[in-house]
DNA sequence: CAGCATCCTTGGCGATACTG
DNA sequence: CAGTATCGCCAAGGATGCTG
């Protein structure tokens, strides 16, 4: 059990940190069918800031999780897609949305139960 | 409309949003092994605060992925554990853990490639 | 032991304006 | 179009002290 995400300072809390990210989460999603320009995230990804989107790409390529294509072309043209690592991440990321999307009413109904009393 | 973590508004991305925090992920681990008490989850899980552990498992609790049982014993005593739908989590929760440890080498080679250029 | 209440800081994030 | 740069807020979260 060498890298323990329960210490502090492990690398792995910090990849724990980034597939925790709501944001990082919901680009992996959006880019799981195919590569996707810049502008169509930020359509596609209701309520997030062009900062954010920045940020999280950024964050994301860095991790070896994307790819960022830029097309010299006028007017510029952005790519981004997962790379084979995003894709393995993408299995885990996909079971996250079925889960949370098959249990919502479960989870709902027990916050109902909590909140009643 | 289906549950549609995309949209601002829905559901599923406040699951997504619990199951992303950070957190919430550690003490879902830490309880996969069976219920432990509070001083046990605050000593194996390295740099939470009180606060943030309580308040993790207060909205565990509410969204019926872990129980709180209060055992009226001097001192007090407090199990935590995780319910049927807390297990079904577990699984998940244990792929993300599984995945950052296998790939944590790759992310921070291509972290230092990223950061070398 | 297992918490709740308070204060206080910091940095995350949105909004806005500007550029190649 | 796809960003960068800057400002400002406020709420997440840490530290501390108190209680059943």
């Amino acid at each position: 059990m060498n890298p323990d995400p329960f210490s502090r300072n492990c690398g792995s809390r910090k990849v724990i940190d980034r597939i925790g990210d709501r944001w990082s989460v919901l680009v992996v999603l959006t880019l799981a069918d195919g590569e996707k320009r810049y502008g169509e995230l930020a359509e596609r990804i209701d309520g997030i800031s062009q900062k954010m989107l920045t940020q999280t790409l950024r964050g994301l390529e860095r991790d070896g999780i994307v790819t960022r294509t830029v097309h010299a072309s006028v007017p510029p043209r952005v790519d981004y897609a997962l790379t084979d690592l995003g894709r393995s991440l993408l299995d885990l990321v996909a079971g996250l949305e079925e889960w949370a999307t098959r249990h919502l009413a479960e989870v709902e109904a027990a916050q109902a139960r909590y909140d009643a009393r």
